[in-house]
DNA sequence: CCAGAATGTGCACACGTGTTCATATAGATG
DNA sequence: CATCTATATGAACACGTGTGCACATTCTGG
């Protein structure tokens, strides 16, 4: 042991060469698919390499023009649940695709600042996965000439894809599951306007109502707390027999109000939310709601990815996702279903 | 547009350079503190790299021995929700300290590959946070000279550094708690023996309970299902006055089958959980925990990334961090407390 | 006015890798 | 045997950057 900070030098391919006597080259080829060098020299080499634990620097590896498969997650400071979870399955849905994730993430300034200097890496992609902003983060993105996929909110500028759920469709098939369960007074609670995602379902529930309009309304955060106090606010006015919530987390929160006032679900007053997060299946809850499919997100993803590989100089695209309504406890009236 | 692949070139240093009319080393100065550089000319050169949107080329520098600041995190499949607000909370707290977590997740043989092939960047540090595996892993990274942390699990290894909840202290305050409130007859849902912790907090209630026995006792998955599953089976043998769940999940699981089976909470049996999951301080659950403290395992983690980057050689550490018991109305009795 | 320090600048090297190029050897084909 | 092809291998280059070095210029103090 010369000197402490030799001790973690990481063994390189010219190492691993002098270990094996061979050439340098070779032991690049000995990680290359497709090119020759004889068998039992490769073999050679491999045994050498995992003897002192080498493997070839990605870094110095991306200098020469290879693929660096890097890839940025934008992820706002996730707040609900929903957030959270997509965040989780598209990484690992990235990691299986042979990609790797770096999350970028915290409160606005923080993230913002750490989506600006992640740029010093040659990203394959970077992912917007935040319901708010981003439209400036993704300008400079197009800028340093990397590729932005934005998902949960449809960004128009050239070359950047786009993949959304279809809110407003979705929340019409919704409401009118309701209404064909005999619902007529249908309060709301909506989602925070700065997310392009709050008026599309608000859009779509009006759809279903067809010309009545709503008894209530109000608009809340997307968190359960929110929905606990719309539903506090709500239920003062003219009694509802639905309410109509822009995300499962507020449906949550104004489930819980409505169990400790004493109202009987759905019985008294159905409940819908949007995005089926894992909590709204447990049996404490039950809820009924719109799923907004995380696995075909991520598998979207994932194509946008490769056909951007494909054709770097290639149209921006949108790819909208079908909702599917998930039929729970909360919706299912004992009024003769018509 | 002379050709649609030299369109997305990056920008390097020699562009800006001819650009500003000054050397490729003026530029590389310019984006670096510290160096002799003409005010006027840095602020001519910085304006440049704007325009073409340049940005220096971290992986050409990664090579040069700057620091990467490439960190990845090991996480299993995050089954339960304190994983994911763990994994959370981690990457932004990194990414606060000016780190890129690349995250590394999915199942078993996936994750497990994708963590071996991830070491062909270089990295600062893996972070191991997987309750179950991770030894060979560690291994593998010690090898590669690739410094591990392990969070919630301590790995025996030279040059690991460990970080971990006192699951035992915790355990005992909290069914001390429960104790002291008037549970007598404590039936226990235990963790996964393959998880460290779970043996950890066992031992923890058994030494709470001091000579006494525990009425019942099973083991779960650390989900909330299996918790539903555990209470049901518990309660149909000798009557217990409360539950000791190993994690927050498994009582919330338990308090969803209790409420289901008409009985109360606290009054009939008190409710005690681990972790303080957001989830837990929800008014509809309102469950008395341990809190498994986030925000100290991620400070401990960039503080030892910290000193391994002072000492790349130094000897590896553990850190055990301090829970505290969040007392809520599982576990409020009416019972004159004394 | 002079010596020395402080400041500014370009050249050239090193980092670790993949790959082209030239060359060498062995095997197949006529 | 002569040619041609398939296989094997090392030398050399390029990738984009930070920085040591040598040299030029300006400033400071006597």
């Amino acid at each position: 042991m010369y000197g402490p900070s030799k001790r973690t030098r990481r063994a390189t391919a010219a190492d691993v060469a002098r270990l094996a006597g061979v050439s340098r080259s070779a032991v690049s080829r000995a990680f290359t698919k497709g090119t020759y060098l004889d068998a039992e020299k490769r073999e050679r080499i491999l045994l050498a390499a995992e003897e002192i634990g080498y493997r070839p620097n990605a870094l110095a590896a991306g200098l020469q023009g290879q693929q660096s498969n890097l890839v940025a997650i934008f992820v706002g400071d996730m707040p609900n649940q929903y957030d959270k979870e997509a965040a989780a399955s598209l990484a690992t849905g990235l990691n299986a695709a042979g990609k790797w994730p770096i999350m970028i993430g915290g409160s606005d300034a923080v993230a913002r600042a750490a989506a600006s200097r992640v740029l010093s890496f040659p990203l394959e992609a970077m992912i917007l996965r935040s319901g708010s902003l981003g439209a400036d983060v993704a300008a400079t993105c197009i800028k340093m000439g990397v590729p932005v996929i934005s998902s949960g909110r449809i960004i128009e500028q050239d070359g950047v894809d786009n993949i959304c759920v279809r809110n407003r469709e979705g929340m019409r098939e919704g409401v009118a599951h309701l209404i064909k369960g005999g619902c007529q007074r249908i309060a709301y609670i909506g989602g925070p306007s700065s997310f392009s995602s709050a008026p599309e379902r608000r859009a779509g529930c009006l759809d279903a109502l067809g010309g009545l309009e709503l008894i209530a309304e109000c608009e809340g955060l997307y968190t359960m707390e929110s929905g606990y106090d719309a539903a506090r606010a709500l239920l003062k006015e003219r009694r509802p027999d639905a309410f109509v919530c822009a995300n499962d987390a507020m449906a949550l929160g104004a489930m819980t109000y409505l169990r400790e006032a004493g109202v009987c679900i759905p019985d008294d007053i159905a409940l819908l939310g949007f995005d089926d997060i894992e909590m709204s299946g447990w049996p404490a809850f039950d809820l009924t709601t719109i799923r907004n499919p995380i696995d075909d997100m991520v598998a979207a993803i994932t194509e946008l990815l490769h056909r951007r590989a494909m054709d770097p100089a290639k149209e921006g695209e949108v790819i909208l996702l079908d909702t599917k309504l998930v039929k729970r406890s909360s919706s299912r009236r004992l009024l003769p279903d018509r």
